[in-house]
Order: structure tokens, then C-alpha cells, then sequence
DNA sequence: GTTTAGCACTCTAATGCTGGGAGTGCTAAG
DNA sequence: CTTAGCACTCCCAGCATTAGAGTGCTAAAC
């Protein structure tokens, strides 16, 4: 099932009846976006209590951290403290009906070009599932598997490289080379990288490349000459890394939470600026099952106010990728979070189900 | 020079001092984004008025259309139509420095690995110096001339392409055949429809091939069956037409007269529908020289507030593309319009110059 | 000991009023 | 044609007022 992050420091032990108002005043707060107060709640909890006594508990609330008051009289809201527990221990989550789970395989399991096509179709898919921004991080590739390479002569001096990685991804780059090199050349130095090579590990094949020169730097027939130009190029620069995909960005602006312009600002040029949410997203790279991370426990000053939902999800049993959604912290966990889990499992199979 | 559109219905005379008036109207109100009361203008024109006749002026050019007040005792600010005669008759450029010609060169003439990249670089840099959002769209591909086609086997049924189009753009795509062909085989396709078509336009190679097919159904050799069953499935999607890269749509944030949460949103929703937007540029494509939409000009409601300054780069003397800022209508068009038309003049001797 | 009712208190948000400032339009004089 | 003067309009900021919501505390009830 779900499994969310909890503190270290563990939660203070609250009787029973603490719980459930804490747990009625989130949802309620979630709901309304308004700061809850003792006469309301006591009438939504069904707990027949009166709102002094709702008071009461609040005030303990507050004490401990749980909440507090926006102004004097102005009943009281989660602090992040208290939608972590909540969010640990007090939030029962709905399963997605089938039907939707349905749905959402439907979408996901469409044809596309390539793995930044997948992740834009998977971001948008979850932007418009829960109105917040989705994010798919793409996969890193630490293990980057050659399977094949070739080469085709551009003009003088410019090869083209294509390089087929992993299960069908293609890249392409243009080299420059020293002195010109005619296809005969170029098909034999691929057919001996091909045949060496395929298979392994991409940095493999640039250490034992570099090996095989400082060994035979002189005995090097015409043949390992190119090899070894060519592979120098080719595996010099590692392919450019991982990346992100955001979709839906806009669906923040309409939080009422989030309505402060300049931090909206703010945000989505952090968006842009990818670096720091990479890092963020990182971290949740081995961590299975979903992750939530409330307000600044992202470690993530610009997220103030935003919670960051995520879930890796893997292929052959290695985790590739986290995808999820960024949204208020006032976000509607019960739903956003199935439906997180659901995408990432669903995308997972698809990436498992080798097409073609 | 740099040309912007004049409307048809072409301006009324207005005499100098009118003119004059406006003018500086129009440029305090971009400096300041403040209503331009008489005394202000008065005092800043060096006409040695007094506000009561400025009075009188600015009644006749509300008349007219040229301004409006925002409510009864508001000073005045130019209308669309006022920025239009701004912008036609009474705008003086100050052209770049030749030091500022030469950064900006330098930022535009980098490496690149395909044209998305060199789009995402330029656009960037639209947004940087002006501040406001920068937009490249990417080449109409209408002339696609076919350089190099390779064939790579992948698995059993599955074929990766590899096609070299006009000046130095690479295409992967991935097929799936019928019946699983062997390097060999697919060698010899290549080389055929490299020495048969290699120069020609994509279009034409399709057409070509089509007829071929036809006149000789039935006593097709296995090469020609191999080429067949290739080529109809390289060539049979158009490669995916034009796109536009957005940067720095964050500025836009920045603008007061723009900082209506809702209409943003909506402005931002479009950055991402693309559609739209694509048809807009595409009428900048055949114009020469920078052209200028103001507010709904464009005829595109949600610009409404916006303009939209553009230009078009050419290669070879032909029209590729179309680069521009959007931003506010209020904006510091004296300096916009000369980077805008530099960006494109550069661009464009960037892709003449064939590197390598 | 827990729960509750009552009450005084605080704070916000909305409303209405006020005066000052900025700018206009009009008119009549220069 | 230009200008000075003046009445007028409108916005805005500040202030007081009010109603409403919610709190904390205390003392009584269970």
C-alpha cells in the first residue's frame, strides 16, 4: 500500500478524540480553504461535544504545534506540523475506483517517439487529473546499455553518431573529426564497437576504451586508429543527463493559497530553473512508495506553502524516474495521492511492456 | 530600416504640436505606467504650454481615439489606436550599439546539438535583454530536402531511421515492418534512395516513390521490395511541423498591467496551447522586417493588454521562421524593436554560416 | 476531573464618511 | 489661439463604526 514518510521524531501520543478533531478540522480546512473554528467543528464532528470543549483541545493543539491562528479571532489552520501527522496517521485514503484506473492506462499507454513525449503526455495526464502541476522526472541514467552504435559521414570533417541506448532510445550527435574519414572506415570501426561493446555499461566502454589506448598507442593499425577517435568523441560527453517535465503549472495560479504574485513569480521560475527541484526530486529517487514532503520540509524555501507529492517508479525492479505533482499544501491528499501511486505504478508497465 | 505595419485606414493629419504632445505622452506613460495628467505633460514637453492648452490638445486626441481617460479626473493614456500612431509615425530608434550587436552575436553563435536547442538559446536571450516574454518559432518546414537516409535494425520487426534533412537536421523515428529485413538488405535500400534522392525534396522523394510502386507492382525484385516497404513508412507522416519555444513568460508577471491573476492565467494557458499562437506568427512569416500587434490587433482576444513585436529570419533568402517578444502594450518599444530585429538578423547569419 | 455555559474581549471585514489631491471642462479674458 | 480661473468630478487614504466570528477564562454543572 501507501507508505508516507514519517517524521523522526515521531508524533507526541493524542487520546482518540484529539485525533478525530484534528483529523475533521484538516479535512474541513482542506475543503473550505478557511480557518476552522470551535463552534464549527464541534457541530461537523459528530462527537456531541460543545465548542468549549472543542476549544479546549484546539488550544492544546496549538500548544503542541498541531495549529495555530492566523489573528486573534480567527478560528485555527494546520501548521505543517499537523497535516504531517495527519498525513501520517490519520488520512484514509480511497483506492481509485477501477474504472478510473482504467481510464487512466488508457492514456498512458499510447504510442509515442520517445521518453520526453512519454513524460509530457504523463504530466499533463496528472495536471489534469488533480488541477495541480504535474512533474515527471525523467529517467537517470546511471546505467546507460549501448546497444548499438553507427556512424555516417556528414561532409569532410562531420560525422554523424547514433547511438541506440537502453531499451529504444536513440540519440544523436554531430562530431567534428581531425581528417576526413570515408564510409569503409566508418562502418568497420562501428562494426567493431558494435561487436565489442553492445551491451555494456556506456562508462564501461569509455574506461575500457581509454585503456586499450594507452596500451597500443603505437602498434595501432589503421583500423583502431578510427576506433579510437571516433569512440573518444563520441563517449566523451556523457548524454546529456536527466531531466523534468512540467505540465499544468497554470492550475496554481487559481489556488486562492497561492494567489501571491510575486511568489507565484517566484515559483515557476524555479520551474525553469531546474537545478533545485531535480535535487528535491532526487531524493525521492529510493525511497519506494509515495513520498510526501509538506511546505519547506522540501528543504525548498520557494515551496513554502506548496506540497510535493511523489512516487518513483521503475523498470526490471530498478527505480528510473519519480513523477508526481506539486500543488498547495491545502491539496486534497486522500485523492491526489492514489492517484500518484496509480500513475507511477501504470507508467511503470508500460515502460515494462516492450512494444513492438 | 525596420518597417512596421501601417493600418489601411491610414492616420488623420494631426499638426505637429499634436503630435508632439503625444508623443511624449506616450513615453512618459511607458516610463512611468501612470496616467499623464495636463500639468505633467505641460511642464515635460519643453513647449512652454500651460496645462490648460495642453488641456485642449489632449480633449482632441481623446476625440479621436488616441487616448482615454481611465475615469473622469484620471490624466489620460494611449489607446491601441494611440500606440499604433506611436509606433508608426512618431517612434525614434535608437539602434544598437555595435558593442550590444556583438554580445549578442556571441550569445547567439554557440554550439548547438539541433534546432529546439538553438530556439530554447535565442528565445532565452529575447527574454533576458528585454525582459519581457521571448517567443522562436521554429522553421516552417515547407522546403525539406532530403540529404542521407540510413536503416538500422533494432529487433525482429523493428527498423530505426535515420534521416539527415536540409542543412544539418537529424530525425530518428522508429518503424515497424512486416517481415524482418537483415542489415544487408536494409544497406541496399539505403544506399538506393541515397543515390536516387539524396538533394531532392522530402515531398517529392514521396511521390516519386508512390508512382514508382504503381508502374511496377508486380515484378519488383526483392531490393526494390525491401526499398519500398522502407521508404513508405519513412516518408509517409510528414515530420512533425513547426513549434515555438516560449522563454522568460515569468516577466510577464512582473507587469503591473498584466498582474490580473485570471487574465495571466488564460495568457499562460495559451503559451501552452500552442495552436493558436502558431497562427498569429504565422502571418508574420511573409512580412519583411519587424512587425508590431497591439492589443487585440492580433486578433487574438487573450493579447488583449499585450503586444506583440516580431520579426522573421531568413536562410538563403528564404523565410524559416519567426522570432518576437510579447509583453505588455506598455511597453519600451525604442529599445525592443531594435533588439528584436537584431536577433533575427543574427539568427539568421548564424544558419547561413555552415559550420564545420 | 471533565464538560459546559456565560461573558468579556479581540480581531477582521465591511461600511460609510471625510478631506485632500489631481485632473478635467468650461468660460471668459488676454 | 492661448491662458487663467473656477467649479466640478473622481479617487484615495484615513478614520470611526458596526457586525460577526471566535477566543480565553471562570465558575458552575455533571
Amino acid at each position: 500500500m501507501y507508505s508516507t514518510e514519517s517524521m523522526s521524531s515521531g508524533h507526541l501520543a493524542l487520546n482518540e478524540r484529539t485525533q478525530h478533531l484534528l483529523k475533521m478540522l484538516v479535512e474541513r480546512y482542506i475543503r473550505d480553504g478557511q480557518p476552522v473554528g470551535s463552534r464549527t467543528l464541534a457541530r461537523d464532528a459528530g462527537l456531541d461535544l460543545s465548542p468549549a470543549t472543542v476549544r479546549n483541545v484546539m488550544a492544546d493543539l496549538e500548544e503542541l504545534g498541531y495549529l495555530r491562528s492566523p489573528h486573534t479571532s480567527a478560528g485555527r489552520v494546520p501548521t505543517a506540523r499537523g497535516y504531517r501527522f495527519f498525513v501520517d496517521a490519520l488520512l484514509n485514503l480511497r483506492p481509485l475506483d477501477d474504472q478510473v484506473v482504467e481510464i487512466l492506462r488508457q492514456r498512458i499507454d499510447q504510442p509515442v517517439q520517445n521518453r520526453a513525449e512519454l513524460a509530457r503526455l504523463v504530466s499533463d495526464l496528472l495536471s489534469g487529473v488533480t488541477h495541480l502541476a504535474g512533474v515527471v522526472m525523467l529517467p537517470r541514467r546511471n546505467v546507460v546499455t549501448l546497444r548499438q552504435v553507427e556512424f555516417l559521414p556528414l561532409s569532410e570533417n562531420r560525422v554523424l553518431v547514433i547511438l541506440v541506448l537502453n531499451a529504444q532510445e536513440v540519440q544523436n550527435r554531430i562530431i567534428q573529426t581531425c581528417r576526413p574519414y570515408n564510409a569503409v572506415e566508418l562502418q568497420q570501426a562501428a562494426n567493431y564497437l558494435n561487436a565489442q561493446f553492445a551491451g555494456k555499461d556506456i562508462r564501461q566502454v569509455r574506461e575500457a576504451l581509454l585503456r586499450d589506448l594507452r596500451e597500443a598507442r603505437d602498434s595501432l593499425d589503421r583500423l583502431m586508429q578510427t576506433v579510437i577517435e571516433m569512440a573518444e568523441q563520441t563517449f566523451e560527453t556523457e548524454p546529456d543527463g536527466d531531466d523534468y517535465v512540467v505540465a499544468g503549472q497554470t492550475h496554481l495560479m487559481q489556488c486562492a493559497d497561492l494567489s501571491d504574485l510575486d511568489k507565484l513569480r517566484q515559483l515557476f521560475e524555479a520551474f525553469n530553473h531546474k537545478r533545485d527541484l531535480l535535487h528535491l526530486f532526487d531524493q525521492c529517487l529510493h525511497a519506494d512508495g509515495v513520498q510526501i514532503f509538506i511546505g519547506e520540509e522540501s528543504g525548498f524555501v520557494v515551496l513554502e506553502g506548496c506540497s510535493v507529492v511523489t512516487a518513483p517508479y521503475t523498470v526490471e525492479g530498478q527505480v528510473l524516474g519519480v513523477l508526481g505533482v506539486i500543488g498547495p499544501t491545502r491539496m486534497a491528499y486522500d485523492r491526489v495521492i492514489p492517484v500518484v501511486d496509480a500513475t507511477a505504478r501504470l507508467l511503470a508497465a508500460v515502460l515494462n511492456t516492450p512494444q513492438g
